[in-house]
DNA sequence: CTAACTATATCACATTGTGATTTAAATTCC
DNA sequence: GGAATTTAAATCACAATGTGATATAGTTAG
Protein backbone atom coordinates (compact mmCIF):
# COMPACT_ATOMS: atom_id res chain seq x y z
CA UNK A 1 0.00 0.00 0.00
CA UNK A 2 1.34 3.30 0.82
CA UNK A 3 4.14 1.21 2.37
CA UNK A 4 5.86 2.08 -0.61
CA UNK A 5 5.75 5.33 -0.59
CA UNK A 6 7.89 5.11 2.65
CA UNK A 7 10.51 3.23 1.13
CA UNK A 8 10.49 5.53 -1.90
CA UNK A 9 11.56 8.20 0.72
CA UNK A 10 14.29 5.99 2.25
CA UNK A 11 15.72 5.46 -0.94
CA UNK A 12 16.25 8.86 -2.03
CA UNK A 13 17.62 9.35 1.59
CA UNK A 14 19.94 6.91 1.07
CA UNK A 15 21.63 8.25 -1.45
CA UNK A 16 21.50 12.08 0.55
CA UNK A 17 18.76 13.18 -1.58
CA UNK A 18 15.56 14.38 0.53
CA UNK A 19 11.95 13.14 -1.01
CA UNK A 20 10.95 16.08 -2.14
CA UNK A 21 14.30 16.61 -4.21
CA UNK A 22 13.47 13.25 -5.67
CA UNK A 23 9.91 14.44 -6.50
CA UNK A 24 11.40 17.25 -8.54
CA UNK A 25 14.36 15.61 -10.19
CA UNK A 26 10.85 13.40 -11.56
CA UNK A 27 9.56 16.51 -12.58
CA UNK A 28 11.93 17.63 -14.53
CA UNK A 29 12.95 14.11 -16.36
CA UNK A 30 9.66 13.23 -17.36
CA UNK A 31 6.50 15.88 -16.13
CA UNK A 32 6.36 17.53 -19.60
CA UNK A 33 7.72 15.37 -22.02
CA UNK A 34 10.42 17.97 -22.93
CA UNK A 35 13.41 17.39 -20.97
CA UNK A 36 13.10 20.78 -19.37
CA UNK A 37 10.19 22.32 -17.42
CA UNK A 38 9.46 25.76 -16.09
CA UNK A 39 9.28 26.93 -12.54
CA UNK A 40 5.84 26.90 -13.03
CA UNK A 41 5.22 23.77 -14.48
CA UNK A 42 6.94 22.30 -11.45
CA UNK A 43 4.93 23.84 -9.11
CA UNK A 44 1.86 22.20 -10.83
CA UNK A 45 3.83 18.81 -10.58
CA UNK A 46 4.98 18.83 -6.88
CA UNK A 47 1.32 20.93 -5.74
CA UNK A 48 3.88 23.75 -3.91
CA UNK A 49 3.60 27.93 -4.88
CA UNK A 50 6.30 28.39 -7.14
CA UNK A 51 8.02 30.33 -4.59
CA UNK A 52 8.78 27.12 -2.72
CA UNK A 53 9.53 25.41 -5.95
CA UNK A 54 12.17 28.49 -6.69
CA UNK A 55 14.09 27.53 -3.38
CA UNK A 56 14.05 23.91 -3.90
CA UNK A 57 15.39 24.32 -7.64
CA UNK A 58 18.37 26.53 -6.20
CA UNK A 59 19.11 24.07 -3.69
CA UNK A 60 19.37 20.84 -6.26
CA UNK A 61 21.30 23.40 -8.37
CA UNK A 62 23.51 24.07 -5.26
CA UNK A 63 24.33 20.16 -5.22
CA UNK A 64 24.51 19.95 -8.87
CA UNK A 65 21.43 17.69 -9.63
CA UNK A 66 19.88 20.28 -11.70
CA UNK A 67 20.97 23.39 -13.60
CA UNK A 68 18.81 26.65 -15.02
CA UNK A 69 18.78 28.31 -18.20
CA UNK A 70 16.76 31.45 -19.37
CA UNK A 71 13.91 30.81 -22.36
CA UNK A 72 15.38 31.84 -25.25
CA UNK A 73 12.00 33.55 -26.72
CA UNK A 74 10.49 34.55 -23.56
CA UNK A 75 12.92 35.60 -21.15
CA UNK A 76 10.75 35.18 -18.44
CA UNK A 77 11.03 31.82 -18.11
CA UNK A 78 13.60 29.49 -16.84
CA UNK A 79 14.61 26.58 -17.98
CA UNK A 80 15.33 23.45 -15.71
CA UNK A 81 17.07 20.60 -16.83
CA UNK A 82 18.60 17.41 -15.03
CA UNK A 83 22.80 17.35 -15.26
CA UNK A 84 24.23 14.10 -15.57
CA UNK A 85 24.59 14.22 -11.63
CA UNK A 86 20.77 14.34 -11.49
CA UNK A 87 20.35 11.53 -14.26
CA UNK A 88 22.67 9.41 -12.78
CA UNK A 89 21.10 9.78 -8.84
CA UNK A 90 18.08 9.58 -10.05
CA UNK A 91 18.25 6.16 -11.91
CA UNK A 92 20.06 5.02 -9.05
CA UNK A 93 16.50 5.19 -6.71
CA UNK A 94 14.27 4.23 -9.66
CA UNK A 95 16.97 1.09 -9.66
CA UNK A 96 16.73 0.80 -5.80
CA UNK A 97 12.40 1.22 -5.93
CA UNK A 98 11.59 -1.42 -9.16
CA UNK A 99 13.56 -3.73 -6.81
CA UNK A 100 11.68 -3.23 -3.81
CA UNK A 101 8.56 -3.50 -5.72
CA UNK A 102 9.75 -6.84 -7.14
CA UNK A 103 10.36 -8.03 -3.32
CA UNK A 104 6.91 -6.72 -2.24
CA UNK A 105 4.86 -8.55 -4.99
CA UNK A 106 7.27 -11.10 -4.17
CA UNK A 107 6.10 -11.22 -0.75
CA UNK A 108 2.57 -10.64 -1.24
CA UNK A 109 2.22 -13.70 -3.40
CA UNK A 110 4.07 -15.72 -0.10
CA UNK A 111 2.39 -14.16 2.42
CA UNK A 112 -1.58 -15.28 3.39
CA UNK A 113 -2.31 -11.99 4.86
CA UNK A 114 0.18 -9.83 7.20
CA UNK A 115 -0.82 -9.78 10.60
CA UNK A 116 -2.75 -6.48 12.13
CA UNK A 117 -1.10 -3.74 13.82
CA UNK A 118 -0.09 -4.65 17.26
CA UNK A 119 -1.83 -2.27 19.89
CA UNK A 120 0.89 -1.48 23.01
CA UNK A 121 0.77 -2.72 26.32
CA UNK A 122 -1.89 -0.16 27.84
CA UNK A 123 -0.03 2.86 29.29
CA UNK A 124 -2.17 3.38 32.37
CA UNK A 125 -5.51 2.48 33.10
CA UNK A 126 -8.03 4.43 30.90
CA UNK B 1 -7.55 11.29 -8.45
CA UNK B 2 -4.88 13.08 -6.13
CA UNK B 3 -6.75 16.58 -6.29
CA UNK B 4 -8.62 15.36 -3.11
CA UNK B 5 -5.71 15.16 -1.47
CA UNK B 6 -4.64 18.83 -2.26
CA UNK B 7 -7.85 19.82 -1.69
CA UNK B 8 -7.70 18.33 1.81
CA UNK B 9 -4.73 20.41 2.29
CA UNK B 10 -5.81 23.79 1.41
CA UNK B 11 -9.19 23.10 3.66
CA UNK B 12 -6.66 22.26 6.66
CA UNK B 13 -4.91 25.64 5.85
CA UNK B 14 -7.88 27.24 5.80
CA UNK B 15 -9.07 27.05 9.30
CA UNK B 16 -5.54 28.19 9.67
CA UNK B 17 -3.96 24.41 10.54
CA UNK B 18 -1.04 23.09 8.38
CA UNK B 19 -1.68 19.53 7.26
CA UNK B 20 0.19 17.94 9.46
CA UNK B 21 -1.21 19.43 12.17
CA UNK B 22 -4.58 17.89 10.59
CA UNK B 23 -3.04 14.54 9.78
CA UNK B 24 -1.77 14.60 13.93
CA UNK B 25 -5.62 15.45 14.77
CA UNK B 26 -6.32 12.42 12.86
CA UNK B 27 -4.17 10.25 14.03
CA UNK B 28 -5.36 10.90 17.77
CA UNK B 29 -8.71 10.64 17.22
CA UNK B 30 -8.83 7.40 15.12
CA UNK B 31 -5.80 5.53 14.84
CA UNK B 32 -5.54 3.46 18.11
CA UNK B 33 -9.54 3.41 18.80
CA UNK B 34 -8.50 4.51 22.36
CA UNK B 35 -9.11 8.42 22.25
CA UNK B 36 -5.65 8.68 22.53
CA UNK B 37 -2.15 7.68 21.25
CA UNK B 38 1.22 7.79 22.76
CA UNK B 39 4.49 9.46 20.67
CA UNK B 40 5.27 6.41 19.28
CA UNK B 41 2.29 5.47 17.93
CA UNK B 42 1.74 8.87 16.12
CA UNK B 43 5.26 8.50 14.46
CA UNK B 44 4.25 5.26 12.79
CA UNK B 45 0.68 6.88 11.73
CA UNK B 46 2.54 9.89 10.58
CA UNK B 47 5.42 7.98 8.95
CA UNK B 48 7.94 9.97 10.60
CA UNK B 49 10.82 9.74 13.28
CA UNK B 50 9.74 10.14 16.93
CA UNK B 51 11.14 13.57 17.18
CA UNK B 52 9.62 15.17 14.42
CA UNK B 53 6.24 13.81 16.14
CA UNK B 54 7.69 15.77 19.45
CA UNK B 55 7.45 18.59 18.12
CA UNK B 56 4.81 18.69 16.45
CA UNK B 57 2.50 17.37 19.55
CA UNK B 58 4.12 20.41 21.30
CA UNK B 59 3.00 22.70 18.40
CA UNK B 60 -0.35 21.33 18.63
CA UNK B 61 -0.51 21.57 22.29
CA UNK B 62 0.35 25.21 22.19
CA UNK B 63 -1.98 26.32 20.03
CA UNK B 64 -4.71 24.54 22.24
CA UNK B 65 -5.70 21.37 19.92
CA UNK B 66 -3.98 18.48 21.81
CA UNK B 67 -3.09 18.00 25.61
CA UNK B 68 -0.07 15.97 26.83
CA UNK B 69 -0.72 13.88 29.86
CA UNK B 70 1.85 11.02 31.27
CA UNK B 71 0.76 7.61 31.42
CA UNK B 72 -0.36 6.29 35.10
CA UNK B 73 1.12 2.09 34.67
CA UNK B 74 4.13 3.37 32.88
CA UNK B 75 5.34 6.93 32.96
CA UNK B 76 7.56 6.42 29.86
CA UNK B 77 4.58 6.86 27.92
CA UNK B 78 2.80 10.09 27.17
CA UNK B 79 -0.99 10.39 26.06
CA UNK B 80 -1.84 12.43 23.82
CA UNK B 81 -5.36 13.21 23.79
CA UNK B 82 -7.67 15.63 21.61
CA UNK B 83 -9.06 18.93 23.38
CA UNK B 84 -12.81 20.22 22.71
CA UNK B 85 -11.00 23.02 20.73
CA UNK B 86 -8.94 20.11 18.19
CA UNK B 87 -12.30 18.10 17.94
CA UNK B 88 -14.23 20.99 16.76
CA UNK B 89 -11.47 21.80 14.38
CA UNK B 90 -11.34 18.20 13.08
CA UNK B 91 -14.55 17.99 12.45
CA UNK B 92 -15.26 21.08 10.68
CA UNK B 93 -12.30 20.00 8.25
CA UNK B 94 -13.93 16.70 8.11
CA UNK B 95 -17.02 18.16 7.01
CA UNK B 96 -15.63 20.49 4.63
CA UNK B 97 -13.70 17.32 3.13
CA UNK B 98 -17.07 15.27 2.64
CA UNK B 99 -18.16 18.13 0.57
CA UNK B 100 -15.67 18.08 -1.53
CA UNK B 101 -15.86 14.51 -2.12
CA UNK B 102 -19.48 15.12 -3.04
CA UNK B 103 -19.18 18.09 -5.29
CA UNK B 104 -16.14 15.38 -6.97
CA UNK B 105 -18.09 13.01 -7.26
CA UNK B 106 -20.76 15.13 -9.12
CA UNK B 107 -18.51 16.30 -11.74
CA UNK B 108 -17.63 12.88 -12.88
CA UNK B 109 -20.32 12.14 -13.40
CA UNK B 110 -21.22 15.01 -15.14
CA UNK B 111 -17.61 15.51 -17.47
CA UNK B 112 -16.97 12.61 -19.76
CA UNK B 113 -12.85 13.66 -19.72
CA UNK B 114 -11.44 16.78 -18.04
CA UNK B 115 -9.46 18.26 -21.20
CA UNK B 116 -5.42 17.08 -20.93
CA UNK B 117 -2.70 19.02 -19.09
CA UNK B 118 -1.80 22.27 -21.40
CA UNK B 119 1.44 22.55 -22.82
CA UNK B 120 2.79 26.07 -22.22
CA UNK B 121 4.13 27.97 -25.45
CA UNK B 122 7.06 26.97 -26.29
CA UNK B 123 9.60 29.08 -24.13
CA UNK B 124 12.42 29.62 -26.63
CA UNK B 125 14.05 27.38 -28.77
CA UNK B 126 15.22 23.55 -27.51
C1' DC C 1 21.97 -3.43 42.28
C1' DT C 2 23.77 -2.94 37.69
C1' DA C 3 23.03 -3.28 32.90
C1' DA C 4 20.21 -3.05 29.13
C1' DC C 5 16.23 -1.41 27.10
C1' DT C 6 12.38 1.82 26.08
C1' DA C 7 9.81 6.19 25.49
C1' DT C 8 10.38 10.66 25.24
C1' DA C 9 12.97 14.97 25.10
C1' DT C 10 16.42 18.18 23.52
C1' DC C 11 19.81 20.30 20.48
C1' DA C 12 21.76 22.42 16.35
C1' DC C 13 20.84 22.60 11.97
C1' DA C 14 19.05 22.11 7.07
C1' DT C 15 14.94 21.92 4.36
C1' DT C 16 10.41 23.15 3.22
C1' DG C 17 6.47 26.09 2.96
C1' DT C 18 3.80 30.71 3.36
C1' DG C 19 2.19 35.44 2.40
C1' DA C 20 3.62 39.64 0.81
C1' DT C 21 6.22 42.29 -2.08
C1' DT C 22 9.45 43.12 -6.01
C1' DT C 23 11.69 42.78 -10.52
C1' DA C 24 11.82 41.99 -15.20
C1' DA C 25 9.95 40.66 -19.51
C1' DA C 26 6.07 40.30 -22.63
C1' DT C 27 1.46 41.59 -24.15
C1' DT C 28 -2.59 44.55 -24.69
C1' DC C 29 -4.80 48.57 -25.67
C1' DC C 30 -5.01 53.26 -27.04
C1' DG D 1 5.14 54.41 -29.94
C1' DG D 2 4.02 54.29 -24.80
C1' DA D 3 1.19 53.46 -20.59
C1' DA D 4 -1.26 49.84 -18.32
C1' DT D 5 -1.77 45.06 -17.58
C1' DT D 6 -0.30 40.47 -17.25
C1' DT D 7 3.03 36.90 -16.49
C1' DA D 8 7.21 34.29 -14.60
C1' DA D 9 10.35 34.30 -11.42
C1' DA D 10 12.85 36.04 -7.41
C1' DT D 11 13.22 37.81 -2.77
C1' DC D 12 12.16 38.50 2.11
C1' DA D 13 11.08 37.41 6.92
C1' DC D 14 9.30 33.95 9.20
C1' DA D 15 7.07 29.59 10.88
C1' DA D 16 6.88 24.69 10.47
C1' DT D 17 8.97 20.36 9.59
C1' DG D 18 12.51 16.85 9.54
C1' DT D 19 17.24 14.84 10.72
C1' DG D 20 21.04 12.78 13.36
C1' DA D 21 23.04 12.74 17.58
C1' DT D 22 22.75 12.78 22.22
C1' DA D 23 20.49 13.01 26.81
C1' DT D 24 17.15 11.87 30.46
C1' DA D 25 13.95 9.28 32.74
C1' DG D 26 11.44 5.12 33.80
C1' DT D 27 11.28 0.02 33.43
C1' DT D 28 12.81 -4.58 33.04
C1' DA D 29 16.32 -8.37 33.03
C1' DG D 30 20.26 -10.54 34.99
Amino acid sequence: MRRFQRFSEQGARALRITPQQHQLLLGVAGFTGRGWATITELAEFLQGRHNAVVGLVQRAAQRGLVRKAQGERDRRFVKVRLTSKGHAILEKISRKNIAELRALQFEIMKTPQPPPRELPAAAGAE
